[in-house]
DNA sequence: TTTCATACTTACATTAATGTATGTACTTAC
DNA sequence: GTAAGTACATACATTAATGTAAGTATGAAA
């Protein structure tokens, strides 16, 4: 599927087709149901918790608590608490999560502007 | 998180944010952990079954199935089987299927050009 | 004084995803 | 005759993902 390498190399350089490469754990991360909301979501810019809560539809606090940890601890999600009451915390992309939004939103993109044409020939 | 619209315009139109928007449907058959990796196969050409269990490293028999028969479902995969003795089908992407193929190749090589940056700034 | 909003955490329950093992039908190689 | 290869389907078991509900601390508004 891939020109050959030695199991270190391709480890190393990142291959996705190795069961234990590091890499399929981050784009589990990032494809994930809600991973990928939230990228495009912080693509628009700084958001609060509550915001991204109400702004993507169907997430639950937990699930969305875990999955800006998930982000935050591969570094493309950066958050910044106020420490006032109530509670204030701004979450934003960082430059390397930027990076990956694009890609994440491109796909996206794609998707929701040819969701007609794929559902349309769907069979039942 | 977007310009405002009725809910039935963003559904035809597939807007992710909506918990109801079929592209959610979609987007979960292409990222999903397994959808992911057989789109890349499949944009390097023809594919059996066989070698694409062989070449998607972890993949079970059960799951490549499951996998591909909902790309083929979405429009994403062509499935042409051999009326010989033992099987022989082969898989390739629909013109609709390169094209998400391309984004999704897109992700995943950022990811393993950047995994060790990513893994290095891992806290634990 | 009761309620509300905030940004979570935790425990528990449920659902979805995935794996394992086995079976199939036939042919070719050993 | 026995084993192997092919492309699956199916039943069952297990693990992972996700949801629900409740709790926390505090201050401001009603």
């Amino acid at each position: 599927m891939k020109e050959k390498a030695t199991l270190s190399e391709k480890l190393m350089r990142g291959d996705l087709m190795e069961p234990d490469c590091p890499s399929r754990g981050v784009l589990m991360h990032v494809t994930s149901r809600w991973g990928v909301l939230v990228l495009i979501a912080l693509e628009t810019g700084t958001h609060r918790f509550s915001e991204l809560r109400r702004g993507i539809g169907g997430v639950s606090e937990r699930m969305l608590a875990q999955t800006l940890q998930q982000l935050e601890g591969d570094g493309f999600v950066r958050r910044v608490a106020y420490q006032v009451v109530p509670p204030h915390v701004e979450y934003s992309l960082t430059p390397m999560g930027l990076e990956v939004a694009e890609k994440v939103r491109s796909l996206a993109d794609w998707i929701e502007l040819n969701i007609e044409r794929i559902v349309a020939r769907e069979p039942a």
